[in-house]
DNA sequence: TATGATTACTCATCATTCTGAGTAGGGAGA
DNA sequence: TCTCCCTACTCAGAATGATGAGTAATCATA
């Protein structure tokens, strides 16, 4: 049960509606949660009828009305007691390294294209990561603003992102430049 | 419908039962995938059912009988095709990130101590990790390993899993001195 | 003036993962 | 000898997450 909390940390950084989660999904937040838009909408209806989160309406003359989301005290007492909850240890869970781990016994041409196209969509999701922080931190440089810039967490939580998605592509590249010269010169038939 | 192939990857490598593979799973398998015993027992028989497996049983003196899993050539099409499918986008899912990026507004004393709690285990990852990865490549040297050595794939996931949990041990070390030495310092109310 | 993209959401259902509770025998240490 | 830990598994059901198919209005592009 914690895209609930992923949804109620989210909502801290100020009033969103659902769709605005949607896009934050896509960036900042997925640094430590990922969901479809669906499932978005879905516990921010739970976690409003739970009294969590409390959403107004608002009209717009060009747009459709939405409801922004912010954070009841209840939900910030809920995200208190989360908070000091025992975690679940982290894992990475991926379907292209099991491909990887896969790849002594399978064709390896498409495992190569596709961890060309993971380096690709990681290097631009450093990027994005990259921007996000200077924006987080403003005109501070990165020591200052971690000692003394608020709020961290959003900014820590980015770090680790981004550093996740660049330790991602150098892997990918590497991964997939070995590959592609082992597959070139002959080798000694797998077992 | 993924962990079904992370442990067909998984049991490429030789000969598993289920008991084991639990153990693997803990180990050199949880860097691409993780799951509790009693999913891999479950994905196990549905596996056999579908011919992608075979089991044979080993009677033992000492202790209880086991089975004993490998791969069938419908397996490995299955693995090929697989392979060969687009992947989704990984992703961090990781409930510290959600408190961490809550911090501003919860208690930090007890995230800090998660912190803290998650790089000793990152730490011993790390060690475990590193001596599977000197295992695997014998008496070459890294380079030569990877140039020529095999089996590549579970070397090239243990390599990025020992990355993945090196860089979350570095991080949970920086961001638990960092709100240790923040918690210290008398600070500007957060909003 | 179509066409498609964007904002803004909903509903139903399926697939997958997680959890708790058991069974059963052998070996090791107090 | 009592108890706990290790091997080796099974079953049922709850919780969680993913997917497909809609609705409906506005706006930009061709």
């Amino acid at each position: 049960m914690s895209l609930r909390h992923a949804v109620l940390a989210a909502l801290l950084s100020g009033e969103y509606s659902g769709y605005q989660l949607t896009k934050a999904f896509d960036v900042g937040v997925a640094n430590f949660w990922y969901a479809q838009p669906q499932q978005l909408y879905l516990e921010l209806s739970k976690l409003e009828n739970d009294g969590l989160i409390s959403g107004r309406e608002v009209v717009q003359q060009t747009r459709p009305t939405k409801r922004l989301f912010s954070v009841t005290d209840a939900g910030l007492a809920e995200l208190e007691r989360f908070a000091a909850a025992t975690s679940k240890p982290s894992f990475i869970r991926d379907d292209l390294l099991v491909k990887v781990q896969a790849v002594d016994h399978v064709e390896v041409a498409p495992v190569i294209e596709q961890l060309d196209q993971r380096a690709a969509a990681a290097a631009a999701k450093v990027e994005i990561l990259d921007k996000l922080l200077r924006r987080f931190r403003g005109d501070l440089d990165e020591e200052t603003f971690l000692r003394d810039g608020t709020p961290i967490g959003p900014y820590l939580t980015c770090l680790r992102g981004k550093r996740f998605e660049q330790e991602h592509h150098d892997w990918c590249v590497r991964a997939a430049a070995l590959l592609r010269d082992r597959a070139a010169r002959p080798l000694p038939a797998p077992r």
